[in-house]
DNA sequence: TCTATTGCGTTGTACTATACAACTACCTCT
DNA sequence: AGAGGTAGTTGTATAGTACAACGCAATAGA
C-alpha cells in the first residue's frame, strides 16, 4: 500500500525532473537541431516523407507550429517540399541530403549520450526499463 | 549485443517522446500552475523557503528566469518574499497560504493522473520503474 | 577606513516554441 | 456552379528561457 504510493511518487518526481530538463539538455548537446526539429526531421526520414498535417496530428502540434518548424528546417536546407501533383494543396516533405547528414550526426550523438548514461546497466535492466517506458507512454497516450 | 542496442534505442525514443509532450500535457491538465512554476513552488514548500539563487542552482536555470518566475508567482499571490535581516541582498521565498492551497490541489491532481496511468501495474513493476528512473536521472546529472 | 571585488536580484533584449484565429488556395460533392 | 471541407501560411499573443548590463549590499584587502 504505502509502497505502491511511494513508487508512484518517485515516478512522478523523476519524470517531472526529466521533462523539465530535457529540452535544455538537448539544446546544449545538439545546437544544430532542437528536440522538436530533430523529431520532425527523423519522422520524415522514417516515413520516407509525409505532410505537415500528418506531423501535426502525430505529435499533437498545431499546424501553424509545424508550418513554422518546417519553414525553419527548409531555410536551413534540411527539408524540401514536393507539391503533390494529384492534389495541389498538399506538400510532401522530405529530408534533403544535407538534412539526412545532419540527422545522422545528431542521431549518432544522441545515441552515444544515451549509451554513455546507460553504460553500466546490464542487459536485463535495459530491457525492462525500455518496456516500462513504452508501457508508460502508451498509457499516457491512451488517457490523454 | 543487438539486444542492448535495441533497448537503448527504445529508451531514447520513449524518453524523447515523453519530453516533447510533457509540458503541454501538464499545461493542459493544470492551467493554474505550469510545470516550472509547480516545481519551484513545490521546492519552496519542501525546503521551508529558500533563495532565488538556490532555485536557479538546483534547477540549472538562469537567475533572471527564476526572478521572473517568482515575480509571476508573487503576482498570483502564491509566493511571498522575506528580506533576510542578516543580509539585505537576500530574499527568502515562501509559499503563501494561497500558494500552499494551489500547490496541494495541483499535487493531488498530478498524483491522481499518475496513479491512473499506472493503475494496472503491479507493485514490483512500479518499484523497478521508479528505481530505473532514479538511476537514469542520476546518471544524466552526473554526465551533464 | 576606504576601496575593490563578489554575491543577489532585476531589467532590457532577444529568441524559440507554442496556440488560436483569420486567411488563401485548392479540392470534392451535390 | 456553389457549398463546404482540407492544406498550409500568416498575424498575434503568450510562456519560458538565456545573456548582458545594471544597482545595491556585503565583505575582504590595503
Amino acid at each position: 500500500m504505502a509502497h505502491r504510493e511511494d513508487s508512484v511518487e518517485t515516478i512522478q518526481q523523476e519524470m517531472t525532473a526529466f521533462a523539465r530538463r530535457a529540452r535544455a539538455t538537448a539544446a546544449r548537446m545538439h545546437p544544430e537541431l532542437s528536440l522538436v526539429s530533430y523529431t520532425l526531421l527523423a519522422h520524415l526520414d522514417d516515413q520516407q516523407g509525409c505532410r505537415a498535417t500528418d506531423l501535426a496530428a502525430h505529435y499533437f502540434l498545431d499546424k501553424s507550429t509545424v508550418s513554422r518548424q518546417i519553414a525553419a528546417l527548409e531555410k536551413l536546407g534540411f527539408v524540401e517540399r514536393r507539391v503533390d501533383p494529384e492534389d495541389h494543396r498538399v506538400q510532401v516533405l522530405h529530408p534533403t541530403e544535407k538534412g539526412d547528414r545532419v540527422l545522422a550526426n545528431v542521431t549518432a550523438s544522441r545515441r552515444r549520450a544515451f549509451h554513455e548514461r546507460l553504460a553500466d546497466w546490464d542487459e536485463e535492466d535495459l530491457d525492462r526499463f525500455a518496456t516500462y517506458l513504452r508501457r508508460y507512454n502508451a498509457a499516457q497516450e491512451r488517457l490523454g
